[in-house]
Formats: structure tokens, sequence, C-alpha cells
RNA sequence: GCGCCCGUAGCUCAGCAGGAUAGAGCACCGGAUUUCUAAUCCGGCGGUCGCAGGUUCGAAUCCUGCCGGGCGCGCCA
């Protein structure tokens, strides 16, 4: 198994040598290996000699070739002499021999049959079912842990093959923290990009070997559940009226502003309905038995799940509505009654709390289906929502949130003064116009944050009303993740990784500040802000619908979905027709190789779609706003999904083709070596050597494009090998053999590699 | 006003532990197929790296200022 990679080992090779021309240490210097910049310079470069020969006051060129001289004995063996050029650039190439046997090492695949292994087709991650949510948010870690399940050895995608790479020594127990979607709202593409690219993350470290345990903070809890609830209420009046399309008759008129008169009228008579279906349905005798026609509906709809998502977001909109006119209406009719429903349900009222769960209930159902059409692997165990930290779980039921006030008026408050022992930061509470505000402080008392009128801004932990906000939500979940979160190891992360769009950046800093002065962020753990930019649409504007709305991400799914099933009904047909012209013998083509059955065709087409999708976000640096341009992810040539999985169909043609013509040669027989004479053999070989740094590099920098811009290169490098390099006919049996073991090795690695991306390969196009 | 992100070829973007002549893809022009999927490959065209200073043997990369675009700056998340 591989430890280091190629640039490691020369790195540590060059050290030493380094280490006896500079006069230090070995560990003390940094001989400054990278890849070359051109081909024809080499594979690697050294570039240290031109700055070292300012401390050694001599020449470039001349501390370049005592450099040479010190590391060539350490290097006969896997490097052909190195070459002076430039200003003082050591030049290195690799001897193909080293290359030959580096990749030699890499094993055949152990743990399932070899035809599985080089990416037999495999379905996509089980469709999970949301279950009864307060249960599944009982510890996120189960016997076992999920992180053992699922991200550490990775039972539940296909990675079973590591392509010879070893885990890393000192595993660390991380939760990365992404998706985050609200409770009776679908997803839409606000959700998308932290969905993917927390996917993604989540992958490559447990790929590293890190315990990961995902973390899906859902919002779920709040003041908004007031209008959620009622908006059910409405729901369920008018079925009970036999008007179950009373709401959506109703809306129109009460969101059009531009006709005031009747979007009065409308809300005069749906406020006289509400009057009337409130005495209907509470008759005001206790112990809920005055509760005639809510809460037998909130029981029936529990056990057939008979309303929808879609009616939940309108009737949520239709309060909305209602609220908006009633401001404007004398005396405010609906004042304070969304507030007084959040605060039955905060206070625990049976009837209330059966509406949430059954919202909570049918988004999570909705949210895992579209979790698992993307092939993203959060399951309802990594949900710890809001709710969560206010309610704790069956098993322990604390507020949370309640403790982090505790904690921080008893660190922070007026006794407790500045600074905390061990922090950097200090920090103040103070009740502020009756909210409850920290103030944060660098080590000389200035304040860290200001307000546009440079006044010290604070952080609000409690609204005047006394209700939590996402700062203390926030708070508490940090603090629990790192005292309280179970991983196979221990209790308690060491790192935690949020991926959430640039423009919380100010609210992590601040809560991060606030969690060190608390002393629950100590040195010993490493948080992260991940960040990324927007999905812009064709017009360079935040990506919305036509109408205006926002774009759901079901929706847009689909719609990959669909183009993806069209464009390669296109390409049938014109391969079709190019078969027809040359008189149907001469060219195998997908038709005659395959006759595709249409379900095939159907999951080709979902594969292609939704890693189209998930390609062109990942390819760009997430700080970047990127356009949504679906001919471009779709596109067959360029730095795209869909050029990728059919380098990758392409060898599995290859393997096909074999078995008829030759049978299924064992190419990774004692016998098998790699034979790595045309260059694009060597290029090849060259590129599938440099998976390790490329993997190392994106789980130490969590940049998912430096690994789609390997594959692409990977994906390019094996297209032109199989232009220039025949395989079945390759001159003889022995470069046949190398042949077929590097396009299995470059299969393997274009595998794990999309596999990482959270993208499935399939075996044709 | 302050803070953060961004500005590289006509378009979309890499490159930014300072390194050689700044790279891809798309588009455009030209070429390659008796051969394992032409959904491919090869060649050509195309750039004052926003502007101006500074540091350095060397700057797209680091520093300062400016210009242009996006975002954020207490009771939303």
């Amino acid at each position: 198994m591989k430890h280091n990679s190629l640039q490691d080992i020369l790195t540590q090779r060059f050290a030493a040598a380094v280490a006896t021309v500079a006069g230090l240490p070995p560990d003390q210097v940094d001989p400054q290996i990278r890849p070359a910049g051109d081909p024809k310079f080499g594979d690697y470069q050294c570039n240290v000699a031109m700055s070292l020969a300012r401390t050694l006051k001599s020449k470039p060129r001349d501390v370049a070739q005592r450099i040479k001289d010190a590391v060539e004995s350490r290097l006969a063996d896997i490097a052909e002499p190195l070459e002076i050029a430039g200003p003082g650039f050591l030049n290195i190439r690799l001897k193909d021999e080293l290359l030959a046997q580096y990749l030699g090492e890499i094993p055949a695949p152990l743990s399932e049959p070899r035809a599985r292994a080089t990416g037999a087709s495999e379905p996509g991650a089980p469709a999970t079912r949301a279950s009864e949510p307060r249960a599944q948010a009982t510890g996120s870690v189960a016997p076992g842990g999920t992180a053992q399940e699922r991200g550490h050895t990775g039972a539940a995608w296909p990675l079973t093959d590591r392509v010879g790479l070893s885990p890393v020594e000192q595993p660390q127990r991380v939760v990365v923290e992404y998706s985050q979607p609200n409770i009776a709202k679908q997803m839409h593409v606000g959700h998308l990009r932290s969905t993917i690219i927390g996917d993604v993350l989540a992958r490559v470290l447990a790929f590293e070997g890190h315990e990961v345990v995902r973390q899906n903070h859902i919002g779920d809890w709040g003041t908004q559940f007031g209008l959620v609830i009622l908006g059910l209420w409405h729901i369920c009046m008018a079925r009970d009226r036999g008007e179950p399309d009373y709401l959506q008759k109703m809306l129109p008129r009460l969101a059009n502003k531009r006709d005031p008169e009747n979007r009065t009228a409308a809300f005069d008579e749906v406020k006289s309905q509400h009057d009337r279906d409130y005495d209907r349905d509470d008759t005001g005798a206790p112990d809920g038995k005055g509760k005639l026609v809510f809460l037998p509906f909130l029981e029936r709809i529990h056990q057939n799940k008979s309303v929808s998502l879609d009616e939940i977001e309108l009737s949520y909109r239709y309060v909305t509505q209602l609220q908006d006119i009633s401001k404007d209406r004398e005396g405010d009719p609906y004042h304070g009654l969304p507030q007084r429903v959040t605060s039955w349900l905060q206070l625990g009222d049976a009837q209330e709390m059966l509406a949430w769960k059954y919202c909570r209930a049918i988004t999570l159902d909705y949210c895992s289906h579209t979790y698992a059409h993307l092939g993203v692997l959060l399951s309802p165990q990594d949900i710890h929502g809001e709710s969560f930290y206010s309610l704790g779980d069956d098993k322990d039921p604390k507020d949370r949130l309640r403790e982090v006030l505790q904690e921080l008026r008893e660190k922070f408050g007026a006794t407790a003064g500045l600074p905390r022992e061990g922090t950097r930061v200090r920090a103040a509470v103070r009740d502020d116009e009756g909210a409850v505000v920290v103030y944060l402080y660098n080590d000389q008392g200035e304040p860290l944050f200001k307000d546009r009128d440079g006044k010290k801004l604070g952080m609000i932990v409690q609204k005047s009303d006394e209700a939590y906000l996402y700062a203390t939500t926030d708070l508490a979940a940090i603090r629990f993740r790192l005292r309280e979160l179970p991983f196979p190891s221990g209790v308690g992360a060491q790192r935690v990784i949020y991926v959430t769009d640039a423009r919380q950046k100010l609210h992590f800093e601040m809560f991060f500040a606030c969690a060190r002065a608390a002393g629950w962020i100590t040195d010993a753990v490493r948080v992260d802000h991940v960040t990324f930019g927007s999905v812009l649409g064709g017009d360079h504007r935040p990506l919305k619908t036509r109408e205006g709305g926002t774009v759901k991400l079901r929706e847009l799914l689909d719609e990959a979905e669909r183009r993806a099933f069209e464009l390669l009904q296109q390409r049938a047909a014109a391969a079709e027709e190019r078969r027809d012209e040359e008189d149907g013998t001469a060219r195998p083509s997908l038709t005659a190789d395959t006759a595709v059955a249409p379900a095939e065709q159907r999951e080709i087409a979902r594969r292609v779609g939704i890693a189209a999708v998930k390609y062109a976000d990942l390819r760009n640096d997430r700080n970047s706003d990127y356009v949504f341009d679906w001919d471009k992810m779709l596109a067959l040539t360029g730095n795209t999904a869909p050029y990728m999985m059919y380098a990758y169909a392409r060898i599995r043609s290859i393997y096909r083709k074999a078995a008829e013509r030759i049978g299924s040669p064992d190419v990774y027989a004692a016998g098998v070596t790699l034979a790595l004479a045309h260059p694009a053999e060597r290029a090849l070989a060259l590129r599938l050597a440099r998976l390790r740094e490329t993997i190392d590099v994106v789980a130490a920098d969590l940049t998912p494009h430096v690994l789609c811009t390997y594959l692409y290169d990977l994906a390019a490098d094996f297209m032109r090998f199989y232009e220039s390099c025949p395989v079945l006919d390759a001159p003889d049996d022995a470069s046949r053999l190398s042949r077929m073991r590097l396009c299995d090795l470059a299969a393997r690695t274009l595998r794990l590699g999309l596999g990482l991306l959270g993208i499935e390969v399939i075996e044709r196009m």
C-alpha cells in the first residue's frame, strides 16, 4: 500500500542532500520539489537552488550542481541523471522502471471478483427512508458506528478498491456538516452546492482513513413553525369542509398585490371562514377533548401520509399572505397568532407537536429521496437539527440551548470578567435592549467585530422575545460535537468542517471566536468554514426559474436526467445512421455491441445526468460563482462528466472484446510487467502514479476541483494512449498484458476518483 | 464607511507553498478512421494575467494604492 506520493519520495531523498549543502538539519529544509512546469523539463523539478544561493552567497547554478552531486547517489535507482537548466532548476525524470515498479505494487483488487472490481454496474445508494424523526435523532453513531459502516470502510458506497493507497496512520475524528435543508420546504438549488461539495469532502476524508461523521443541521425549529402548523390547520379545515382546493383557489387572490380590493375581499372571506372553522374545531373543552377536527386529522395523516410537501409549502405561502395582509388591517386580526402557535409548540403541546412532527417527517422523506437520487450519502442518522439542541432526543431529552446560555453567562457574565485563561479571545455577555448579546475582544481588549458605524458588534444569542437564534444553535451544535458526539474511537470531534455559502462567513467567524473564548474549541481542535459561491443563471444573476422563483432541486435533477436521455438517444440514432451508410457491416457501434435494454438506457441517462450536474459544480474552485449551463455540463467533449464516463466505458469495452477474443487473462499475474516504451504509455503511467499526491492535496485543502482536474487529465491521457497504443492487437503478448494492466489501473483510478466525487461510472454509453 | 470574495484568450475556467516561453476546454480554421465506442485524437488561431507602484535574481502568484463586479455588516439563516 502506498503511503508516499512520488513527490514525497523525491522530497525525502532531496532533503538530505539539500541539508548537507545548506548546512541545516534535513527536517528544516524544503527542497521545493514540484511537478515539472512542462513535460519537456521532465517529471518533477527541484527549485530550491535559486533561493538557497542567496543565503549561501554563491551562484544558483553552482548550488544546483552541489545539490546534484550530493543527491545523485541517492537517486540512482529512481531517476535518470539530473539536468541543471535555466537559472538553476534541477530537472528530474523518473526512470521508467521506477514508474513500472511503483504502479506494479498496486495489488489486484482483493475484496471482490475482478470483474466487479474494475467497474461492474452497481446500483445507486439504496433509498433511505426517514422514519420517525425523533427516534432517528438519537445516537448518530450506532453500535458499530455509522462512520464505520459507511464512510470509514465504505460499505454503503462502492469503494472497496483503494487502488493501492493506504489510509493515514493517524486518523482524526472529523465532523462534516453539510446540506442543511429546511423543514416544510423542498430543497432547491440553494442547497445543491453544500450537499454536493460536503459529500465529496466527507468521502475524501473517509477515504484518507479518517473517522467521518456527517451532520445534517436541518432547520426544523424556530419561529416559522407557527406558520407551518397554521398552514396545516388550514389544509385540514378545507378538507374537512369538503373544499380540498380552497387554498389553491384563494392563494392567487391573496397574493395578487396589484388588485388590493380583491385581495382584502379574499382576506375577509378567509378570515370569517377561519373563525367558523376555529369554533368548529376547538370547543374549548379541557384535556384536548375539545379539539374535534385538527387533532384526529393529524393522527390520520400520520398513518396515511396524505398531505404532500407541495401542499404544505403552498399552505405556508397562504398563511404568509394572510399575515402580510393582516398587518395593514385595522386591529391586525392575525396579530401574534403564529407566535402563539410557536410557543404552544415549544411548550410541548401535543397537537402542535404532532403537526410539527408530520411536517418534519414528510420533509425528511422527501430529502432522503433527493439524497438517494443525487447519490449523496446523508442518511436519517446524520440529522441533528435545530430541534435536537432544544429538545434532545428520547433517550436524553434536554435543552442544550439553555445550557449554552447558562455557560456563556457563567463564563462571560459581568462578574466573570475577562479574559479567560488559555484563550486569546475574550468575551462578555450583556443584555442589550432585552436581547442577550456576546461581545468578543482580542487580547488587547479591542472589539473583534464592528458594525457599519465602527462600533463594536455583538452576537445575539437570545432575542428580546427569549427565542434563540442560529448563533445559539451553532454554539450548541459545536459544543455537542466536541463533547458528546460518539465516534468509533471515542467521543468528540477533533475537526469540524462546515460547508455553507460564503455569505455566512462573518457569522462563522463570530461563533468560532465565541466558542474559542468559551474554551470549547481548543488548540487541539481544527474548525474549517468551507465556503462556496453562487449558482448563476445565463444572465449571470443567481439562478431562478423563468417566473423568478427558486429552482426546485427535484425538478432540476429530473431535467438533467431527461436531457441526458435525449442526448443518448440522439447519439444512438447517429451511430445507427453511420452504420447504415457503411453497409451495416464495417463498424461495431453502440447498438451492434450491446443492444442496450431500455431499463439500462434509463439508468445510464440517470447516471450521466446526475454526474453532469455534480461535476459541473465541483470542477471549478468552490469560491467562485459558476454559471449553470445545461449544454456545457452535458457536452461530450472537454472537462465534463460524460467525457470521463466515456473514457471509462471505452476501457470496459476493451475488456468485453478481450473476453470474446482471448479470454480474460490475469493482468496482475506475477509475470506481467509494465512496459512503458511508448510516450503515451509513459504519460498515462505517470498520471496514474500521481493519484496519491492529488488526493492528498484535495484532503489538505478541501478542494474537489483539484481532483476533477486530475481525472480530466487522466481521461485525456487515456484517450491519447487509446489512440496510439492498440491493446488487443498489441505487437506481442507481453505488451498486450502490460497495456491491459494499464487499462485496468486507469479504470480503477477513474472509478475511485469519480467515486470520491460521488459519481457512478457506467459500463457503456 | 468597514470587512470578505472575485477580475487571466471572444466565452467558461485552471495556474496563485514566487520559478523557465502563462495553460485547458468551448468557439473558429485545418487534418487523421480497413484497427479495441469518431461521444475520439493531432495541428493552427487566440492573452498589456483589471490598472499603477513596491519587494525579489525572478511576480498572474507576495505587499500597498486605485478601478470594476459580487457579497456581508444584531434580534433571518
